[in-house]
DNA sequence: ACTGAAAATGTCGAACC
DNA sequence: GGTTCGACATTTTCAGT
């Protein structure tokens, strides 16, 4: 699908506030209340919008300790891989997981209420799975910028 | 503000999907409509919900390409710190930004369309911001894992 | 893309368990 | 804390143009 202006602009506001009402929508895109909508619904037929989450304060909800692990495999055969991502999807604690270049092979993002909480994760949930070869954890002091959009 | 088990499974279900109505909502919870209508004002008043958003495929708006730039300071005062941290904000591409504990003094999450747009972000955005002293990218070849919710 | 109109929901007060 | 009922305002949704 070809996204126009108009289009990129509503994706743009959609991922700012997605709790707006057509009409809302519509004033800022100078255009019809029925047009807007008629977008909106496109975008997300064609997949473009994936789906509407609500965001978490994650202070109030006392998951505030972010923390990135690497983590390198014992060996890479397809095997190995494939088990250890089956696994990793199932820990609650690990919101992101990516396969990554370099030194290690996977990058997790692990949301957990404090240190303590981390190294209960490392212990029990982690480092009980096969195939794991090394880890290396980097801490989060502050989040500068935490954002869940992409720009157009 | 304390959250019993209604309220975290009000807030797991509007993670995943924040689209519903409150009747839908209500069905799932064995609550009634306006019971369910307080709650998640209440909520959103005590801002444990930050906001709604769009989730966006990212193939299919030409982002495709995720890396994670690993940077660190020339120095650490207080004054290149507050810089840095000011500049980052404005790049469109970087979607993530953490201080964080290690070899390195800051992790980036960056979306771009590909490795060339990715350089071109690297020599024209990046490297010319004062203060940098060196920088570290992995690059991840496949999300395993990408969700912006968190577990209660 | 717009107008107009019906159906569905959101919103909230009130009375009550 | 929870429920039901009711009612108005707002929105969604869609047909016709």
């Amino acid at each position: 699908m070809q996204l126009d202006q108009i289009d990129k602009k509503i994706v743009g506001i959609l991922q700012t506030n997605s709790n707006q009402t057509n009409k809302q929508i519509a004033l800022q895109l100078n255009l019809s209340v029925t047009a807007t909508y008629e977008r909106i619904k496109k975008l997300e037929k064609e997949g473009v919008i994936k789906k509407y989450v609500a965001l978490i304060d994650h202070d109030k909800v006392n998951r505030s300790f972010t923390a990135f692990c690497h983590i390198k495999l014992a060996q890479h055969t397809k095997e190995y891989i494939s088990t250890f991502e089956k696994e990793i999807m199932q820990l609650e604690e690990v919101s992101e997981c990516f396969h990554v270049s370099g030194d290690y092979d996977y990058i997790l993002k692990v949301y957990v209420e404090d240190m303590k909480a981390y190294r209960e994760f490392m212990v029990n949930k982690l480092t009980v799975l096969r195939h794991i070869g090394s880890t290396h954890s980097i801490f989060t002091i502050n989040a500068v910028k935490n954002s869940s959009s992409i720009a157009l």
